[in-house]
DNA sequence: GATAACTCGTACAGGTCTGTTCAAGTTCTA
DNA sequence: TAGAACTTGAACAGACCTGTACGAGTTATC
């Protein structure tokens, strides 16, 4: 996806693409609405120069959108799914937390600036990871199967915005959150008996 | 609160600011951000009608959340809260995610355009009738202890949401999100073991 | 049926945001 | 060090939103 052009970019440019990047991610994980002015303003570069990289908001934020998804994908790739589902899901859900907490409200701003289906897209494919684990943890049993499937995704992804905005809000200390989340999506989508007290370490 | 001039309004004048806050709850359930003229046109009048009756925007979100609160209030308290905790805590699920459902992004729209304060004191009333349910299944043993009670209420909030968000989305029928949040919440929050197969319509 | 209350369209002022242009500077690169 | 690439502030046009003003037309109410 990076510029088929044959001509590298100047160094500067590229640091300041580099800013603009991480200053939009910032701020748009805070507030989706945040203006261009302001994420040219805490990138420290002009707003034109920010216009001379990206033709657009919509582009900008495709941009960062698809560098979170990216960045999300590696860290979550590197969980281990095998094993027991049950203790999987346990992994994947606190690195999902991580990530969730990270890039907070950007995927309103991803919602909104985007067209649908891209937006789609690059949501649906962490949804796939957390889809695949829990097929199987219902077919060995660990998982209830009482309910649908989607219905069980939308869980997760509910109680790890809620996580997310408690913490913001600052009724929930960023340390005690994943363990929370990891505890009460289990136990709500958990077949048989549910323990899991503390958050175990058990090697 | 309603005016203390002894002059009552016209009637034509009384069903367009009735008419006003319907279309105003109705799309500001929708979308948080619909502008003033949006609101004007559904509800059918001319937008310096609506600016004749509410004197800005924070005005008239202020009297839409607050007549939404007044009728969320009656529907919940209109709810059995005593006997079981666990089976208390089921019925009040359910008429929280009517609610829930039929107000949707109200509550984003408060938070933007009212005072904080406003806002606390309107969106805690609600969880107070939650978290009194909360603290006596937690005595009786029927709720879950091993974790904050303000977490358990953020989780009951997060599930209702993202129900709610998956309906809108057309991803889960209208039908079938009550009994769904009702079963996940309990399974949830339950301290011991957890039935709750069917959605329950036993006298 | 007369009068006050109400509505409506148009139009305006002030604000914010987006995206573009331009002319002048700065900095990388070769 | 020369030239191209890049940055920058100012300034503009266009869009949208809020809130206000006005004059003419409707409609409830007594």
């Amino acid at each position: 996806m990076t510029a088929t052009t044959g001509i590298p970019k100047r160094a500067d440019a590229r640091r300041n693409i580099a800013a603009i990047l991480d200053a939009a991610t910032a701020c748009l994980a805070v507030d989706p609405d945040a203006s261009i002015n302001d994420i040219a303003i805490a990138a420290g570069v002009g707003r034109v120069t920010l216009y001379g990289h990206f033709p657009n908001r919509a582009a900008l934020v495709a941009r960062v959108v698809d560098r979170a998804i990216q960045n999300s994908d590696a860290e979550l790739e590197a969980v281990d799914i095998n094993g027991d589902a049950h203790e999987a899901l346990g992994r994947l859900l606190e690195a999902s937390w991580h990530v969730t907490h990270r890039y907070g409200a950007l995927v309103l701003a991803a919602q909104s600036a985007l067209p649908d289906r891209d937006f789609r897209d690059a949501h649906d494919k962490p949804a796939q990871r957390v889809l695949k684990l829990l097929r199987r943890g219902r077919r060995e049993g660990t998982i209830r199967t009482d309910m649908p499937l989607d219905w069980q995704v939308t869980t997760i992804q509910g109680l790890l915005h809620a996580a997310s905005g408690a913490v913001q809000r600052g009724e929930l200390s960023a340390e005690r959150a994943p363990a929370l989340v990891r505890t009460t999506v289990l136990a709500a989508l958990t077949s048989g008996h549910s323990d899991a007290p503390g958050s175990g370490s058990s090697p």
